[in-house]
DNA sequence: ACCTGAACACCGTTCAAGT
DNA sequence: ACCTGAACACCGTTCAAGT
């Protein structure tokens, strides 16, 4: 398995940041961001903990590493849209697919975010959009602000009910417990193509007013 | 101090869960989120931390309890406002307002609702308002994740932002150091109204739609 | 009903030193 | 450039036992 087979214990592991951020996102897939430590993730690379500290200077720079590598696919998203609404549904969903593709991703993102050691996704994009239909990048700003943080906070809540789901929190029937309370088979998709659509509109509507008073 | 001046020394404190509550919105306010460890909680009783488990099974629990605590004041908003859109804006701004009210509580807050464990302090308000000027409940829900989602990941993000700042975070030359990538002297407030009012549009929008297709 | 005592199995981080 | 070794100062939680 090792690059060069004659030396079957080498020094040590050898390791970069992408490594490490790689490393670390295979055991936010497969553990999640409880058990996303320092040590586990040194046991992975077979290093011990203090050699993490070379290469991030704290965890939560670490976590903002795996946050951006999370994003990344978004970078990549055309912005070749016909309408600043058009582009909040369609980005919206793309950052949706962005934060479902990695286990605990929402609740990951949202802090580094919110600590602000992640750019904002959506903002340079729809900035982008803007210009080329020329809408007021006022309007952008808001556009981006609004759908960034309800896609985080829906994944993030649907994120945890899966969990939930998925630990099996059943009653002493055997059928699964109540959760809490949501719409009885909440259907986390029409929910959120609703929500986007909403948000669609406003920005339809602030537009067709905007023409007027600015 | 003490209510009975001839027992100096008790046997012990005695507590029930709302004043563990209430000791614990007093860490939360003056040391933060981080430093409320069920260990700190326990000194400020005088208690050891295991007694805190006779009260709550977990602390995921008994911050569950507390974000409860912070969303009280919203249980008493008045829901008698002319419509759906109208209600969006003024009962986000009561949600902000609570959040604001205490230090780090948007994201205790965001957590605790992710998880399942506080009900959505929207939700029932949005609803009732919307069965009295006979708006479709649909739209109500609707309006209440987007407002919902918003208002804490905003406030998450500001209270982030505050800390940092009241950290000092200052660089070689006393000018406080950029705050990555948001608009230079952002206006959260301003910010915030807009977003509201981008929401607020979209329910009327979909009102006006809705009355045609339903 | 409410708490103590003692233990278990962990954390993130620092720093001198090695190669 | 990248890692070890050893330590520091913590965590949440369980459970038998006390009053």
């Amino acid at each position: 398995m090792n690059a060069s087979p004659d030396a079957p214990e080498g020094p040590r592991a050898r390791h970069n940041r992408a490594g490490v951020v790689e490393a670390a996102l295979g055991i936010l897939d497969q553990q999640g961001l409880p058990d996303l430590t320092m040590r586990r993730l040194a046991q992975v690379l077979e290093v011990r903990p203090s050699a993490l500290y070379w290469h991030f200077t704290s965890k939560q720079a670490l976590l903002a590493a795996v946050s951006a590598r999370i994003l990344e696919p978004l970078q990549r998203a055309s912005t070749d849209l016909p309408s600043l609404a058009a582009a909040a549904s369609v980005l919206g969903s793309q950052l949706r697919e962005c934060l479902l593709a990695h286990r605990d991703a929402a609740e990951l993102v949202s802090s580094s975010l919110a600590l602000g050691l992640v750019d904002p996704p959506l903002h340079g994009l729809l900035g982008m959009v803007a210009e080329r239909v020329d809408a007021p990048d006022r309007l952008a700003h808001t556009t981006a602000e609004a759908v960034t943080h309800f896609v985080i906070g829906h994944a993030f809540h649907e994120q945890q009910r899966r969990h939930a789901e998925a630990l099996g929190v059943l009653d002493s029937s055997g059928r699964p417990a109540a959760t809490t309370a949501s719409t009885p088979a909440d259907d986390g998709e029409a929910d959120f193509t609703q929500v986007l659509d909403l948000i669609a509109a406003g920005v339809a509507a602030q537009l067709r007013h905007g023409a007027r008073t600015l």
